[in-house]
DNA sequence: CAAAATGATACTGCTATGGTATCATTTATT
DNA sequence: AATAAATGATACCATAGCAGTATCATTTTG
């Protein structure tokens, strides 16, 4: 159980070095070497990440990527909630029969807060934070 | 993301079935409609539980599995350990050459905390707790 | 010997992950 | 206008893990 999946990692690694880099725009290759990945590959991330809105875009000569927003207002549950999928809650193991002799489905609810504060631990975690 | 895989959820609700059932041993067939899983599949997992220890087997007519450890000994992160591997801690997202310019590895250590505090809570719930 | 049970293992289908490759479009510079 | 530098959009692919089925061997009871 990976808690963050290759797009997550590369995109925090990329954010970061935006918001080191003092310049209105990075393109991707001034990036992709320290990110550690193959240009096509974060140009693929990059662009998730424009569509959802982390980062603006200009094309052409001397154009790149540019922060939408301010490092600190960019949680690591954001960039999972894009680029991983939400949490899945896990269906209740008790749907079956054996809930009849059971007031509640004991391990959905334990899960359940398992993971609203795995969550509430990734929104606490920001570009900021990294940076 | 999910945290717990299909083995996990079915051993459980496997073992709760025996933590319940005052019986020396129970066999698939007894299980098997109240796990809500087939035959062959749960055979599969309760071979794994056997070969990881919570419980132990009897061959031959009249037998089945019984619980090798008292529920309260069993916890959920002893199932997931056995069923689904252990917790990976993501690799360092700042290998590169970002590291020299930082003293640590901040989000290498954020995850790492997060991961440690996801296992105390799987270690907190136990068959008994679900029983 | 037959029936009931597990042991061991091989096989299959599907999906998610982690990429690569290609072509189109936009913009700055000369 | 031509070229180079950049992103946009898609299509494609390879691998691994997950979920599950199928089969045959072995053990035990009656």
């Amino acid at each position: 159980m990976k808690l963050l999946n290759r797009d997550v990692d590369y995109a925090a690694r990329a954010l970061v070095f935006m918001a080191r880099a003092n310049r209105p725009t990075v393109p991707v290759v001034k990036m992709r070497e320290e990110v550690g990945v193959s240009g096509p590959f974060l140009r693929k991330i990059m662009q998730k990440l424009q569509k959802a809105g982390f980062v603006h875009s200009v094309k052409g000569k001397g154009g790149g990527f540019a922060l939408a927003r301010r490092p600190e207002n960019i949680r690591l549950s954001d960039l999972i909630g894009a680029l991983q999928g939400p949490l899945k809650f896990n269906e209740c193991v008790f749907k079956q029969k054996l809930c009849q002799h059971h007031d509640a489905c004991v391990l959905r609810r334990r899960i359940a807060g398992v993971e609203s504060r795995l969550a509430a631990e990734m929104e606490g975690i920001t570009i900021r934070d990294l940076a």
